[in-house]
DNA sequence: CAGTGTACGGTACAACGTACGGAGAGTGAG
DNA sequence: CTCACTCTCCGTACGTTGTACCGTACACTG
């Protein structure tokens, strides 16, 4: 990043390129869709850090340069793979509104999501700035929309309801992409094994009665895959409060 | 970032470094609380993408390889920053144990984690590894789980209740951080009425019913401060099923 | 006062995003 | 067919990043 002031980024200009067709190829079979693709596969197996336009680039067989003619920089690119990656979630046809009342589906929409953000784990490193106004994004909201409609809710409830749902789910998978991250890291060493002695001759001295009995129970449960247990029961109490709304 | 392989990053050189006293100056009175209070700054001003070694460097007076004595490297420094700040959250003595039940100490933990994250949005930014088994993170840890405990939860059901809503206010802390800087970027220009007619162009042909009519409503509360009313309704529905477990 | 360990920092390197401008292919007009 | 113009592609270059390496110079120990 040379410049201290980032380009302007025209909220115009994005949304028409991420509603244009993104097929059309230029001299070298060069398209938008491909440049967004290879991005994806980049960062789906090595993070945001890992994705480069050079790294594109050479995935395509095309020097750094040429992506610029597809896609204005980085951060726009960057839109562009959140709009791609969203219309996936429900490619498969079993859609939130089809799953029988309102309660399955949106147990669906988070265990769509979750699938989604541990498919594409660089999609909870992405800070969100403006909703990413594409057709991927617009049909999951209008798909995920569906089993709130009609069921006594305000359209502002809706949308707080969804959103809150998304939120638990996003926030959980990413302490479980972190957890995969250093885990795959080193090699399967015990982490806690090897920090806890470490820890209590640091911490001799203090004391933390409740949070070294409870982080016990927790430490060991995250060695079966928490997060996900994390986020089921409080999607689970969520529910039970718009239950307790409704009626 | 020369080398694709990073630092392998010591578990057990972190804890030290975490529970060290970081007082102890060096031959120019440089400390490690220095280093890290002012990398706080930097990042509390102007986002994680700001906090350059050198920058932090400058702001001492001193070379940027100064820094890594006291340091061994970015990553640990934000680790650090991460304990430092955490410390913070309760230092006003107004702690979530004496609220007066555990719904009220959820509500004020919740309020406080808002608080938080907006003073240092970098911390929104942050995707976590291992937890950051500092005195800070410790104490606000032990400090949160009080009005959850002996009120007939399990020790792994007070981790989750109480991570779930740690969740719930990070990711919509998020979004409110996101919002924010977008809007502080270009000057206070309406987006909504810019985008909107370049938007309806482009998806002609394309039908979301569910979603313009929802969307619409949740643009519009989105100018009064939007994510917070999410948090908030969110949070509410997430206690009433913690009450309705309980009873 | 001499010796030694440690704090400091100058230089250098690989990698980054991308501005700039040239090269070359494609297309339309005369 | 020829020319001119446009648009795609990309080589080069710049400023900035984290930090490895190694020399320097201070402060403490003896």
């Amino acid at each position: 990043m040379p410049s201290n002031a980032p380009r302007p980024s025209d909220p115009t200009r994005l949304v028409s390129l991420l509603w244009e067709p993104s097929d059309r190829p230029g001299r070298t079979g060069l398209t938008k869709r491909a440049v967004v693709e290879n991005a994806i596969a980049i960062a789906d197996a090595e993070g945001l850090g890992a994705l480069t336009m050079r790294r594109v680039a050479d995935r395509l067989g095309v020097g750094a340069m040429s992506l610029y003619t597809h896609v204005p920089g980085k951060p726009e690119l960057v839109e562009l793979m959140l709009d791609a990656v969203a219309g996936e979630a429900y490619a498969d046809g079993a859609l939130p509104g089809e799953q029988g009342g309102w309660r399955a589906g949106l147990r669906h929409i988070a265990e769509r999501n979750w699938r989604h953000h541990l498919r594409h784990p660089w999609t909870v490193e992405v800070v969100p700035g403006r909703p990413v106004l594409g057709p991927g994004v617009s049909a999951k909201y209008e798909l995920e929309l569906a089993p709130l409609d009609g069921i006594g809710l305000s359209d502002l409830e809706m949308d707080q309801v969804l959103c809150g749902v998304l939120a638990l789910v996003e926030s959980t998978a990413r302490q479980q992409i972190g957890l995969d991250r250093v885990r795959a890291g080193n090699g399967d060493l015990d982490w806690w094994a090897t920090v806890s002695p470490v820890l209590t001759r640091a911490m001799s001295g203090h004391r933390f009665p409740l949070a070294e009995r409870v982080g016990a129970a927790a430490g060991e449960a995250v060695e079966a895959g928490d997060p996900l247990a994390i986020m089921r029961l409080s999607l689970d109490l969520l529910l039970d409060g718009v239950a307790g709304r409704l009626r």
